[in-house]
DNA sequence: GTCCTTGCAAAATTTTTGCACAGGG
DNA sequence: CCCTGTGCAAAAATTTTGCAAGGAC
């Protein structure tokens, strides 16, 4: 009952080398346009297998979590908002639940900041118990 | 040089008392189904066009912020990001930019909190400049 | 009546999958 | 050699758009 083996291919090297010598945050897209540069016939479905891959093995981050379905929330006031990380269900915790990072006197080069968000993560009842 | 009015449809209106309702966080398609038991001939693309025009109005939240394509990040250091909020855009932060919200002692009914992300928002120069 | 909004269908965008073949260990 | 990974094409999933008709105000 061993892990199936994951091999180094040239693919996953090079996409890996180019992921790691960018300092943007570059989509799956634009990742294989670099790529291919370099690998003319590399497909963009080797890119998206590689960087999910990469990233269940922790080698490389993905952003924005699990799930980049668009989800609404008819309630204006703040509040912060956890997620599962399983299923990417989302609910509300209560509004004093901890201190808004500051944000006002941050300074980061080439940007204007406006705010900040805060998202927790867990694993909700449902998905722990179907583990 | 009036803005165009805003109509209140009883499209537009059932949406925003769906979510209203609601003390989930449901995607499009999700509302889409809930509106549609009351009005079975509501389209999907009237959920979403309707759903953008509430959230610039700020009359709902759209969680995720802008865009929903996947980014990835080369490096697995722990750092902080910040995303235009009009590009998508995303950079990184000084590691030491400010203190990681306290997760380990938050409690929240019906899940296990394993984390937490931070996110800045703001405008990249770019974006500012060609405003 | 004006012109914003809708429904429908079609397109665009982003991501995943099936399958035969290639090639890493 | 075995079996994971690749390329390609096709499908799935999500979101946007064009357009004629409908309906707020």
């Amino acid at each position: 009952m061993a892990q199936p083996q994951t091999r180094m291919t040239r693919q996953r090297m090079l996409i890996l080398e180019e992921l790691r010598g960018m300092c943007s945050h570059p989509t799956a897209e634009e990742l294989y346009s670099r790529v291919r540069a370099r690998m003319p016939h590399i497909s963009l479905s080797t890119v998206y297998r590689n960087l999910e891959m990469l990233a269940s093995a922790r080698e490389i981050l993905r952003l924005d979590s699990a799930g980049t379905i668009r989800r609404f929330d008819g309630n204006t006031m703040p509040h912060r908002h956890i997620k599962c990380t399983r299923c990417g269900r989302v609910a509300d915790l209560p509004a004093d639940s901890c201190p808004e990072p500051e944000h006002d006197s941050l300074h980061v080069e080439g940007f204007t900041v406006t705010g900040v968000r805060v998202e927790f993560e867990g694993l909700c009842d449902e998905c722990r118990l179907t583990q």
